[in-house]
DNA sequence: GATGAATGAGTCTTCATTCAT
DNA sequence: TATGAATGAAGACTCATTCAT
């Protein structure tokens, strides 16, 4: 992933302000010389912090996936009950989402462009154990009978954990909490909106 | 809206082509150079045709949002019931998808960019009708008890739709049918996960 | 080697100013601006014709190596004596000089430059064939007893390809004609300069 | 020429590893920052040392220059005889490249580089000198009946000069000790490469 | 309608150099 | 002496667009 050795704060600080502007713009659409304007600096003065502008890219992501992957694994490691470790994950990954907006917005926008580079092959990686874990919970829920027998783990996986990631788009619109949402979320998921 | 003169079928065909790109890569990361090579001809000679290539991107969003609006409306004029009408909704919305997958890749990744100009405010006007007839209907069918009393209308509003468009991106992933992905959907949607 | 399709006459006549530029400064040194000034066109408009710097030194130095490589076959064929072989590629050799001072000048000064790139490994393949070559007439040579015995073929080669090289560089002073040099070099390269 | 006030052994040093890498990749290849890595150090630490990288390169060559003019002139001043003088030439210059390889790979890649600015005026005049040292040898020479009486002595210095100077690109395949080298090139030089 | 050639503004990146600490 | 941060000028290259033929 990224060697991060010990970033100094200032590199944290630059990591932080085009992280903004990747949640803004998107990766692709953001250049370094706005980077380095948000910064006061030249462009060519990120060289000295950063070898591209595609390992600030790297910086970000990789931060972002450890520690999406710390609370999936955190979730499952609990308990036995799949209906609780899905609370857990949607309950984590909606925390995680203030800290690593960029993160989300980057692999929502340019996943392609990423993906597609061996540098970031750990995105890959990365996804799959996401998938992995969602697969396993649903299923496992599915056969103790605490979730719809007719349910396609796969289907139902793809679907939720793309809504999951949703809401990181809105911030701009600061009309609900994030636990608003989180609330709203599990509603929707564990019991649709149909009143009992 | 657009300036669909005579859309001869060259011009027809080209929008087709590099709808296909905008989807498969988004709006701003696909070069006017990549749409002619995709046709057979040279870059520049695409100016014969369009005069800008956001022009392109105005033909492909405006043609997706009158049929998209068309569906609403139509799902709406029907019936008084609320959960009939979302349902048309649901199943007329990713019936568009697979004709306007170009389109919807567009907004989701570029909304800010076309949002952001005035040639394009009709993407706004659109958005607000489209928002406005979810909200009706969901407030709608709370007030009938129909829905859960506790729906927060906005903010499952801003869920749905967004998930509505979610699965256009997976098109490349052909594992699933339409027909298979809409009633996953709906199943979801109305009757969350859980075992009855 | 370079996609030599049907050069136009322009693209023909950029690489002959380019080339000029390379042979007075070297490749590394010349910028694309100043082969742009050279033509009176802005620096972006040479890659209408060219994809990059280095495919115009592909397309030099792959011309003048397949001429060399021609020069030294022809030399070869004609006959069983070495030293009639190995005046024939000396008066080749110099003959090419005028036609491809440029691709010489860069081979000479960013040898390390070029032959490190995976796209230029046809310099490694024809210098192996032009050492070939040597070694083969000199031992013959000496085997046959035209050349001295204790001959170092190896040695010998090296130091005539080069030698047969460096009036490349001079050719800013037209203190000689190509005539005087190869008779020079001639000279100079079977009897030494003591006299008889 | 150099400003080498107190060469401290760690300027020395610098120097050093610098000329490793200006034999390498050419001067204006080599960055300065190649040079502080080499070091240890951070680029902008060299000039507490320097005031530039062309003081560096500044350094080398008149040291190297220093050097060879001082084997020029013991060479010639021993006795009368040109041949002796010029196998005493040849022998102590090449002695030489094993200390001065920076020197003369940055002389033979950037000449026009250097000879062009005034701070390296130096150079030419010490072109001229060498020069005329060679002219007189070959000379004399001719007209004592040593070398053959068609030799053109200016050309005959040029073909030497740049010959006796080749070598140095080669070290890096030690395929030949240095004293191979110098008899190689002396018994070429005299005799050719017929046998006698 | 299409080509071939060009523009001009902008992209990421490099590098010698400076300087406060 | 060294570091860490920056400059500023330049480098190769991209891309939407224009236009004479």
């Amino acid at each position: 992933m990224s060697t991060s050795k010990t970033p100094s704060e200032r590199r944290t600080h630059l990591v932080r302000l085009a992280g903004d502007l990747f949640a803004e713009q998107g990766f692709r659409a953001t250049t370094v010389r706005q980077i380095a304007d948000a910064a006061g600096i030249l462009s060519g003065s990120l060289y000295h912090h950063f070898d591209s502008k595609e390992s600030i890219g790297d910086e970000i992501l990789s931060a972002f996936l450890e520690d999406v992957l710390a609370g999936y694994r955190a979730a499952v490691a609990g308990s036995d009950d799949p209906r609780a470790a899905i609370e857990r994950i949607v309950r984590s990954s909606t925390a995680t989402l203030d800290r690593h907006r960029a993160a989300l917005t980057m692999l929502q926008r340019d996943w392609n462009y990423f993906s597609g580079q061996p540098r970031f092959g750990y995105l890959r990686t990365a996804m799959k154990e996401i998938e992995q874990t969602w697969i396993d919970l649903l299923e496992r829920g599915r056969e103790t009978g605490v979730f719809r027998a007719d349910l396609d783990a796969r289907l139902t996986y793809r679907l939720l954990r793309d809504i999951l990631w949703l809401p990181t788009s809105w911030t701009s619109s600061k009309s609900w909490t994030t636990d608003q949402i989180v609330d709203g979320l599990l509603r929707l998921l564990f019991d649709g909106i149909k009143s009992a």
